[in-house]
DNA sequence: GCACTATATTGACAAACTTCGATATAGTTC
DNA sequence: GAACTATATCGAAGTTTGTCAATATAGTGC
């Protein structure tokens, strides 16, 4: 028998009646990825980015004062990227007298790298 | 007339002598990172990550009008954040007729993985 | 106590960002 | 040609961000 779907005029729905793909690929409903966001933010910025790998470039934990030094910027300025970045779970503090350190949470990175959609899983840690 | 700035003393240089670390840390002159800076400001964003996201997990190159269905945002804001993923790399266009079919850049993905300081490398493509 | 040091916080401002509606552009279909 | 569709661009409003000077906090040492 002929067949009966029956013919939905194209004006009754918002809905677009497109020929721009085959099939309907299957939409995801956007995942929540709010944390991965957080963190992607805090490395977008070219100074926390610097922190982040002159940390990554020394075992030890670093006075925030050598940060400082390192770059042009106001010693405030250097406070709030620090803490964005521990905000973000990317970095960590440790007041040792008068001085505080900072060491990266090298984890947090391996997690923010874990969760990009690569052609492979990254190895792990 | 009579006060001026006397007793500069102490503050006659205003380089710090502290006793923080136990020897001088190499500071690295912030290698320029402005490539990757612009490409995690690209993932930096809940709408443009669930972009990419989205686009991982086709192997076809999606149509716009897809991308735009699966936000509550408006055609232009769409429009306007594929702009810039695709100023950053991270994403490439085509344009078939009346549609316009983005892919995924995954090279630029892997590329972000190894230069972020990782504990390892990332695994190879 | 007082002076000094290292770091954090506050408040202000300009620049950058996200979003939208309106419009432009370019392709299709009649 | 005209009407329609999909996407891009423009211009403006509201929000967020980066930066600094000023100030606060907290520790050291006299």
């Amino acid at each position: 028998m002929t067949t009966q779907i029956q013919e939905l005029k194209v004006t009754d729905r918002p809905w677009r009646a497109s020929s721009c793909c085959p099939a309907e690929p299957a939409v995801r409903p956007a995942e929540n990825s709010s944390d991965m966001v957080e963190v992607l933010k805090a490395l977008a910025d070219e100074t926390r980015l610097g922190i982040v790998k002159m940390l990554a470039a020394h075992d030890e934990p670093l006075c925030v004062c050598h940060i400082v030094d390192a770059f042009e910027l106001s010693q405030p300025t250097i406070s709030h990227h620090l803490k964005l970045l521990r905000e973000a779970g990317l970095i960590s503090s440790e007041k040792r007298g008068l001085w505080a350190y900072y060491s990266l949470e090298r984890s947090k990175l391996s997690t923010l790298a874990n969760g990009l959609p690569l052609p492979a899983a990254v190895c792990a840690n």
